[in-house]
DNA sequence: AGGGTTACAGACCGAACGGTCTGTTTTATG
DNA sequence: CATAAAACAGACCGTTCGGTCTGTAACCCT
């Protein structure tokens, strides 16, 4: 809808509680009539603009790994894709998951499933492709699926965390080429 | 200060805009007039209790540090402290400078410069001992160092993001575990 | 064309916001 | 012990907050 489309940047940027009604209103061009008839609550918009903005991140990550072999083919363009994306964010004001981890997690309780279905999905998406990558004899068959779960999907986060805190590439693209070379390092054949 | 020690965890659980003076007095047992007679204004409470907070952050690092040999055994000891660290924060409510990050980026410009310092302050303790560690000949004399101390500090910051978004100490701990087995491939000697 | 429904504008509400100011208490200091 | 200064309480201010409600305009269906 296109109301979530005009909230998401500023949620995004802003986050829940800095962001204020009449904040939504100048960016949709509605009053709060327009507005409260499509939403009950502060709260309900800002979680549907939250299932909004993650979708157009699973979009942009979907189209990325569309048409790539899965396997550890998978795993090596998701980190291209992620190289991308910590340049230039889906939704404006970086990664809605990771700012919604942040700000959700003390103060806004009907965020918080959203936020780790969210990483259990990215996770999913790693460890699903690295399984791959073991039965058809790419990656060392004693290899700690888990373990190298999370520190592939660590290091990720972090270099999203990495590109917005030093407002640069370098340090980001530093950490998926190190990320590159230790999975080509752990590959057979 | 006792009212800076009093706002930390107030701040960083509900973050600059999530807070309201009023939650600080209760959580100080002042009144305005008392709270104004310290700071002019919230922005400078937030910016002296990031400070605060901060400084507990670094003193807790620089004793897990203290004693250790400078080089490799260090950048192992921080990782060690990382991991306690995932599980219990120095200030409820977690990491100050993540949460810092993520809400000053778009919205709180005055905080924005102290989050750079401290994640690059954070990159020369990494750094300082891998150039240690590889003048000791512990590890590649070809190391990219910037790389690599990038990629060990995503890791750190992204194994914070998942134990906080997973709600979980199991994955943090699988990243600090995956590091140090990863640190280990490259240790020589 | 008529009638019901949906989408909106905008006045309005009480509460909470950050901040100010005056007056009182406490606390150092000579 | 007097006194200036610092620390505080709490009433007060204008603004903004999220939310409600009434009235009107647009739209859809028959």
């Amino acid at each position: 809808m296109a109301i979530l489309a005009s909230a998401a940047p500023i949620f995004n940027r802003r986050g829940f509680a800095g962001t204020s009604i009449a904040d939504i209103l100048e960016a949709t061009s509605l009053e709060k009539g327009g507005l409260y008839n499509h939403f009950a609550s502060k709260e309900q918009l800002a979680t549907e603009t939250f299932d909004f903005a993650y979708a157009q991140v699973v979009s942009y990550f979907s189209k990325a790994l569309a048409g790539v072999e899965p396997g550890l083919a998978r795993v090596h363009a998701y980190i291209d894709a992620f190289e991308r994306y910590c340049d230039r964010p889906v939704i404006e004001g970086g990664c809605p998951v990771i700012n919604a981890c942040v700000e959700a997690d003390d103060a806004l309780p009907f965020l918080r499933e959203r936020v780790s279905k969210a990483f259990a999905s990215m996770r999913g998406v790693v460890r699903r492709n690295l399984e791959r990558a073991m039965l058809a004899g790419r990656i060392d068959a004693r290899t700690d699926l888990d373990q190298v779960t999370d520190f592939i999907v660590a290091a990720l986060e972090g270099a999203v965390l990495l590109a917005r805190g030093l407002r640069s590439r370098t340090h980001s693209h530093n950490v998926t080429a190190a990320l590159r070379a230790w999975l080509d390092d752990r590959t057979l054949g």
